[in-house]
DNA sequence: ATTGCAGGATCGTTCAACAAACCTTAGGCT
DNA sequence: AGCCTAAGGTTTGTTGAACGATCCTGCAAT
């Protein structure tokens, strides 16, 4: 681009490709990328001969991934059973959204106040994420509105400036989208909150936090709710014919 | 179909007690205990070799249990390298209490209003965590008033009723119990904060849950600024002679 | 329809081994 | 002396094989 600044500042933002990581480190983003993108049904069981084969890793290796995809709640160890795409439960989103209603509003409501100009970085980062859901909604790509609306929300607890909420609202975010696959279509979801990601964007840059989290409470009331109806029929469709009573 | 059912509950409720263990888990619960027991201080080695032969377990298993522990941020695994005690940082104290104060925050200021006595069971933990505490001074017990103190600020965030916020907190305090290695003596650690405990569980007795907000954010920045002022003055003793600026 | 009992499959754990990365130490150079 | 380099020993990362323990499946028996 420029010149020599140009230089370091492309070598830092590739620094992190010759981050060295463990094979199972290596291991944990593959299984992980085929869970995230619906390749791996929650319930599917993960066998550790077979996934070993493929992957050509030792047993003793993949174990080691295993730990850290289920560190990530993205699958779940029974003892002497094996591992397990997760399966979310109705207790799940619930708790979920209880632990984000808890960290998005504190972030809001603690320091999301701070209207002076100095903390504005946190609060365009807000702004950004909303015009960058607009602009996807407005090409008709709804898969870049949900991309846009987790950057929302991540964007949101990371005005608590820590790194360890940043990383636990990752992770809520990660858990949730296991939870979107029993959702028939991405746009029913996201289409009716692109108008409250804009009007609390707005509430914060003009300091109205208390009103922005009253905003952001109902969003995650309906969110919840939304999520929980899209469930309970799923589970009448199933039990429909697992009913014994009808032979 | 009462008499059954009536089986069925207490058998669920005595299930926890044939719940086995792997020995990978044992291994962790041994060490996590030193850890936190301070015999093992932060900053040390976890050797793989010597430990493995200590507990007479192979050196794969105590790797799948630093796993856990590191999980639990209890220990850093640096690859190559090993795994060591942790040691926190001012910058990882500071954003811990960023984090108690977003969800102790929350959880008294969303869930501690209900002020109805359908809801008492979870503020009720909340008085008998301050009636222990003041037992425990009483008597002169001020370990056992860090322990009452913990429950206490543990019964706080349970009132969201949320396994995975009662789970970070329970993960944040055993943190900072690595900080307070650094405190001289409990005593004058705990002692001021009695009085708090007190006047926040009345607060939410009374369903006052605004001003027990504020008295608990106050209180977290006292607790933060104590142990920062203690982790400075170490610091100092430390490299007093590494600062040739000041004369 | 439920119980009891093989047989096979999978997991938990150990062991021994080797390559790779790290740490220490001893020389060699200016 | 002080600094760089190279060699050697030590610890970690990963593998492959092995064996007991546990779980699942199917079939026979009541």
């Amino acid at each position: 681009m420029a010149g020599a600044t140009g230089w370091t500042a492309e070598l830092i933002s590739a620094r992190h490709s010759l981050e060295r990581s463990s094979t199972a480190a290596k291991v944990a983003d593959i299984l992980r990328d085929m869970v995230m993108e619906g390749r791996i049904l929650p319930g599917a069981k993960l066998a550790e001969d077979s996934i070993a084969d493929a992957l050509q890793v030792s047993r003793n290796t993949l174990r080691e991934a295993f730990r850290l995809l289920s560190h990530e709640r993205l699958v779940v160890h029974e003892l002497n059973r094996g591992v397990f795409v997760r399966v979310l439960t109705e207790a799940d989103v619930i708790d979920i959204y209880r632990m984000r209603r808890a960290l998005e509003g504190a972030a809001l409501q603690f320091w999301g106040a701070s209207a002076d100009p100095g903390r504005a970085p946190g609060v365009s980062h807000v702004r950004s994420a909303v015009t960058l859901g607009v602009a996807a909604a407005e090409r008709g790509d709804w898969d870049g509105v949900g991309t846009a609306n987790m950057h929302f929300h991540r964007s949101i607890a990371a005005l608590a400036d820590s790194a360890r909420i940043d990383e636990i609202m990752s992770q809520l975010l990660a858990e949730l989208r296991l939870a979107f696959h029993v959702m028939p279509t991405v746009r029913d979801f996201y289409e009716p909150y692109l108008g409250d990601n804009e009007r609390i964007a707005t509430l914060v840059e003009a300091g109205r936090s208390q009103e922005a989290v009253a905003v952001l409470l109902d969003y995650l009331n309906r969110a919840e709710d939304q999520l929980l109806r899209e469930f309970a029929s799923k589970a009448g469709r199933h039990s429909a014919q697992a009913d014994p009573a009808s032979t």
